[in-house]
DNA sequence: TTAGACCTTCCAGTGCACTGGAAGGTCAAG
DNA sequence: CTTGACCTTCCAGTGCACTGGAAGGTCTAA
């Protein structure tokens, strides 16, 4: 498989397959006899791999470790074990702050369903809740005063 | 609340709070008649907020987007309604690809713990593991063999 | 009154993850 | 044999989220 066809299926674009090869993400391929990268099929399940991993929001560097320890299959010492334990640890550390951030928002989803929708009415109001401190030198200070009693953590 | 104090309470650098409000995340605090930022004691929750929901992913223009949600309060036209379940959506997505991960991860915890750690004394090849790519013009393509058995998706 | 810690604004630089574009080679169809 | 789609490398630019530093004002403690 080329690199365009690999970019179709996978939905990455051939530009970045290139800086993923370049970052040590993805091995380099072997190559035609013109010097075109022909990729194998696992390709694409790596890609599909390193999108999810990033829409979760693990950085490059994450996920080449991950990949790493992956591609290592064979010398499992103590040490890749920790490492495995240390990403485990980080990715529910993510989740978990995926979680509250979840429940602010469904919290946010219970005010916004209490009150009347038909009190808005005016399409401007919505337009200045999703374009906040684009109209400075307002006369309140800005700060929502909703129940916050003293700080957690 | 000066600025420092708040940095220092909330672990977020009095620079990066700045930038915080000239982006939009937090409103322009009152300033005493110095003209020093006097931050409410909400400040370290939103800080903390802002910083759950970045650790989870999000990047500032969504967070953005979310406080600006809850700080309308009292407007919630449908439109608000219709942005807050993006967002709920948006979040379940990124925990899928969370779990998605965290299961390639569990997986490979698996094959280590199979494996005898034994077989590992050497610690050159825990250092290849962890930094691939570092030693180019390898002999082998690199691709690693392990069965997936075609493309998935 | 002066040192030192803290604050202010403004502007420039950094690292990550791409992304665009130039300049040129390859290949199948017309 | 040429057109057009595809590929190659290399280098430069972008957007996001900071981060550092200069130049200067404020405040407390010795």
């Amino acid at each position: 498989m080329r690199i365009g066809e690999l970019a179709d299926v996978s939905g990455v674009p051939s530009k970045t397959i290139r800086y993923y090869e370049q970052a040590g993400l993805i091995p380099e391929p072997p190559r035609t006899s013109s010097g075109y990268r022909d990729y194998p099929d696992e390709a694409t399940t790596r890609l599909t791999f390193i999108r999810d991993a990033q829409h979760a929001g693990l950085t490059l560097a994450e996920i080449r470790g991950i990949l790493a320890l992956r591609d290592s299959g064979q010398a499992p010492c103590d040490h890749v074990g920790d490492l495995i334990q240390q990403h485990l640890a980080e990715i529910n550390r993510r989740m978990a702050e995926l979680r509250k951030t979840r429940t602010a928002l469904r919290e946010l989803a219970q005010r916004a369903a209490e009150t009347d929708p038909a009190s808005c009415t005016d399409t401007d109001i919505c337009r200045i809740i999703s374009t906040p401190n684009r109209h400075r030198d307002e006369r309140t200070s800005g700060w929502p005063g909703h129940s916050t009693a003293s700080a957690s953590r």
